[in-house]
DNA sequence: GTCTATAGGCCGATAGAC
DNA sequence: GTCTATCGGCCTATAGAC
């Protein structure tokens, strides 16, 4: 069913911030159109007049979160150091991440969009690294998007790991990444650029 | 509420087996005592008898797909190549494991042994990664555990992003770990041992 | 061990009044 | 835009017969 709300409303902000809410306290399971009223003070059938259907309203809620996070990774490779960006990367958005990749497993259109975004976000990050190797005067032996998808993959796996408790291996893992990115900001030589 | 039926129970084995298919095809929502009874040709009460919540057949689920990739697991590893089992590791899981971290952020108990369980399989890496090097006659310049720990989040984040329809720069990366394995196979070389 | 019966509740969604 | 009213459905869980 299509959307009858206006993407301006108010209350469609309101709701849009309450199920942000309800995934981050209590997983995508607390999503139900009774409990978003109650976060708005209004009745639960507003929530089928700003979105047909939940499904709806979990690809607005992706979208808007992966706008905000979007824009503050950019700003955040403006910075100094965008190789501690790119591993700090998925230090905010674990736990709210793998709800989003939990409802995408089942859900054509979350899943459409939960792509879109990673794609985006890979080639944003693809292009910062892209640019400081050149910045540095360092010819990549590795393309950059590979080295994205490993940077990228080790933060978000850690990340979640932390979130559920699981620590092996952690301490002595941070150390070893701490280890290689200054040696790499000193020398500019590592697992990315050389590797015997 | 205390489990009643008896851990051998014939039907017992069949509703774990079924939340199980439940899970793999639509998700842990889609596990109610409802559908596992109609899979199990039963009445729905049946499921409160076996296990007293919900929560105890996701336990009971974890602990049976847990102890079989466990087995799957050291067997694999006893084969010529630990280092590529090391690597497929994720390959058959990944979905499946997405559900029940999804479950464990929010179920205490699943928590408990979903961390038990990646504990257990840190380990039993770790040392056949420190076997095959002592074998190999390698000093790692790494602690096995970091290595095992990167290698696992590598393929986890893979396999998922596969499963999701995410697949920008998988095959350059691809390629680019199989270079690493073939040379560290080959030379005793690698991120793994030596950086410059 | 499995059943019937039933409780008490939440769900998504729609029709139509205002 | 928000409401009342309502549909039909699914849920977990318990009590007690057999």
């Amino acid at each position: 069913m299509a959307r009858k709300g206006a993407q301006s409303s108010e209350v469609r902000a309101q709701l849009v911030e309450a199920a942000n809410q309800l995934i981050r306290e209590h997983g995508c399971h607390a999503v139900t159109a009774g409990r978003l009223a109650e976060r708005v003070g209004l009745k639960r059938q507003i929530v089928h007049y700003y979105f047909g259907t939940i499904d709806e309203l979990f690809v607005a809620v992706l979208q808007q979160e992966g706008e905000k996070a979007r824009a503050r990774f950019v700003q955040a490779l403006d910075a100094d150091q965008p190789l501690r960006t790119c591993w700090e990367q998925a230090n905010n958005a674990s736990a709210h991440l793998l709800e989003f990749m939990a409802i995408a497993m089942h859900s054509e259109s979350v899943k459409r969009e939960l792509t879109r975004y990673a794609d985006e976000f890979r080639d944003i990050q693809t292009e910062a690294l892209r640019r400081y190797l050149e910045r540095r005067g360092v010819a990549p032996s590795v393309p950059p998007v590979v080295t994205a998808l490993i940077m990228a993959s080790i933060s978000q796996a850690f990340a979640l790991e932390e979130a559920l408790g699981i620590s092996k291996g952690h301490a002595e893992t941070l150390d070893y990444i701490e280890e290689v990115l200054s040696a790499f900001e000193a020398t500019g030589k590592s697992f990315a650029t050389a590797q015997s």
